[in-house]
DNA sequence: CTGCCTGCAAACTCTTTGCACGAAT
DNA sequence: ATTCGTGCAAAGAGTTTGCAGGCAG
């Protein structure tokens, strides 16, 4: 129902926090939104540097914090040693389960809506109260042990 | 049931592959088994130097690995920047979820056994079977927040 | 003896930070 | 004009690795 694009959602947000609104942090948005996958921080420095080439990997780095507040990203840390960004459009959900497939290296994304139940159910048994969670699943392709191929196999 | 110490398991664990039981190896496995709470490699490597004082840091994260493998070890990767280790004893639940108090930093496990028909659920959607999985829970402290006071603050 | 293991230190990966210049408001 | 933002390069943290010598089998 909102007519709020991500770059005014983006824009507003900055305003707010008398953040200003460059160049670079508005490449490094676009070449996010342009991505379907997951994206690690490098390969969005290259991205944003195809659209404004003077975007520096430390501003990378520096607005990924800013487009993850702003409910713009979704930050995905599979425990691989670097962190993975989606996008987060409106009506996503906000619990899903991550399944990371070890033989393609995929991350996949599944609604999760048992997670807050699980969360809190096991925090409260502690005196806690949940702030996120995650729910990440190491997986074998089916396929790939069956056929020896997998279709998704070396796609992006 | 079994009569089998940690000792010779892990013994008995390096004889099959052809490793040989060194007294560092031994000295890491017994520091890793006198912890109770989760511990970094570089918490390790304090311990098994009181154990044995010629253990390097490489020799530990070298170790690792295998005691891991062998069983006697669980990985534990909240997401830090650095993973922890604990000592997974016989009849341990596999099926295990992390809470991570984000005041205290303290990592508790509670039982989920739950997790796994969620994560074949999940996977199957996907032609894909699980081979591990982890709830993660991120949280804060009931008492801390209304008395402003947890019990378990600075403990280790 | 033989070859796996070791400690040391350097290398590596991903991320963060200090600094002086540059641009948005 | 200010003040925040930037690129660069160096620093950091955690982990891994190459090498020459050491010890288990």
């Amino acid at each position: 129902m909102s007519r709020t694009s991500p770059r005014e959602q983006f824009r507003a947000f900055l305003a707010k926090r008398g953040l200003r609104a460059t160049n670079q942090r508005l490449a490094i948005l676009d070449a996010a939104l342009a991505q379907r996958e997951h994206v690690t921080a490098e390969q969005l420095l290259d991205y944003a540097r195809d659209i404004d080439d003077s975007v520096s990997r430390a501003t990378v780095y520096r607005t990924l914090p800013i487009l993850t507040e702003c409910g713009l990203l979704r930050e995905v840390d599979i425990g691989s040693g670097e962190k993975f960004y989606r996008t987060h459009r409106e009506g996503d959900d906000t619990q899903v389960a991550q399944v990371v497939c070890v033989d393609c290296d995929r991350i996949f994304e599944i609604s999760a809506p048992f997670m807050s139940w699980y969360g809190n159910t096991v925090s409260s048994k502690l005196g806690l109260t949940p702030v996120n969670q995650r729910l990440q699943v190491s997986a074998r392709c089916d396929a790939l042990r069956d056929t020896g191929q997998c279709a998704r196999r070396g796609r992006p």
